[in-house]
DNA sequence: TATTGTTATACTCTATAACTATA
DNA sequence: TATAGTTATAGAGTATAACAATA
């Protein structure tokens, strides 16, 4: 948004929530988009997105992983993922070999760039992490976690 | 996702999440996407989608309200805000009229119309809560929600 | 026949900036 | 000068379907 204060609307503003106040799906969108931001303007001076860093810490943490898989573990489709990675690979983070028993899948793993790359953007999550413990709270942060995890595995 | 079973990849994905486990803006974006396509999923026979459908319940709980203040309410910019009432009026739902004072604002408010899409979409949405409600448990729901509005409000 | 990854294409949601008409 | 809303434009991010290479 361009211009949140203004002197025109100052205080009038008494919009009315009704029962959108109460929805879990309403809130939920609405503090997403809010933690969204906030990583990204943290990050934007390495010039990675939460999707690029998603897929980086998962190629880390799972060398050799092929493009089919990683879509599934990060909940989109293949082909969204093909330009992501192309990206990855022309900036030398990401190295793509193909195997040698199925010649179809590529199995991917990061450069000493790309690991660089990963651990700014590490540090950059901890600040983020440490911004929202502090308006969570330590005692009831594993709950939050728990159900978040849990509506992502059984709604739908 | 089109094809979420295989044959081929059974059982085999053991992924590890690594650090993006534990990571609330990760898991905030899964549970966000699963809960937006769910309702979604719900509401397709209406036709409407979430966005819309926070329009018309702020709309119809703040009548005359203009198109600035119902994109800040709504957490979006004005200019995207403009084709979703363009449709919301071109389809009947929402009556758009110049006020006598300051000739530059719309007051928008509901067509009878808008009012019945609404009803509707409500219990889509109390359904698609029920089923959120069962996931969360209604013990720690107000914890929840709480600590969502927190979140969006105090981060950034 | 089935699967991997790519391409073509399109849709939704969002933003910025420049514009118009009013104030 | 400032504000309300529109337009032009663009950029994430996503999906489906058809495809080539390979299994």
């Amino acid at each position: 948004m361009a211009n949140t204060r203004t002197r025109v609307q100052n205080g009038v503003e008494r919009v009315k929530y009704g029962p959108l106040a109460q929805w879990i799906g309403f809130n939920l969108r609405m503090a997403q988009e809010s933690t969204f931001q906030a990583f990204s303007h943290l990050s934007k001076e390495i010039g990675e997105t939460p999707g690029r860093f998603a897929a980086l810490t998962l190629i880390g943490r799972n060398p050799g992983i092929s493009q089919t898989v990683l879509s599934r573990a990060s909940g989109r489709d293949k082909s969204s993922l093909t330009p992501v990675l192309e990206g990855l690979v022309r900036r030398g983070l990401v190295a793509r070999r193909r195997t040698d028993h199925d010649r179809r899948t590529y199995r991917l793993s990061l450069t000493a760039e790309g690991e660089r790359t990963l651990g700014r953007l590490n540090k950059c999550a901890k600040r983020h992490e440490r911004n929202l413990d502090r308006i969570i709270g330590a005692r009831d942060r594993a709950k939050f976690l728990q159900i978040l995890k849990k509506i992502a595995a059984e709604i739908g």
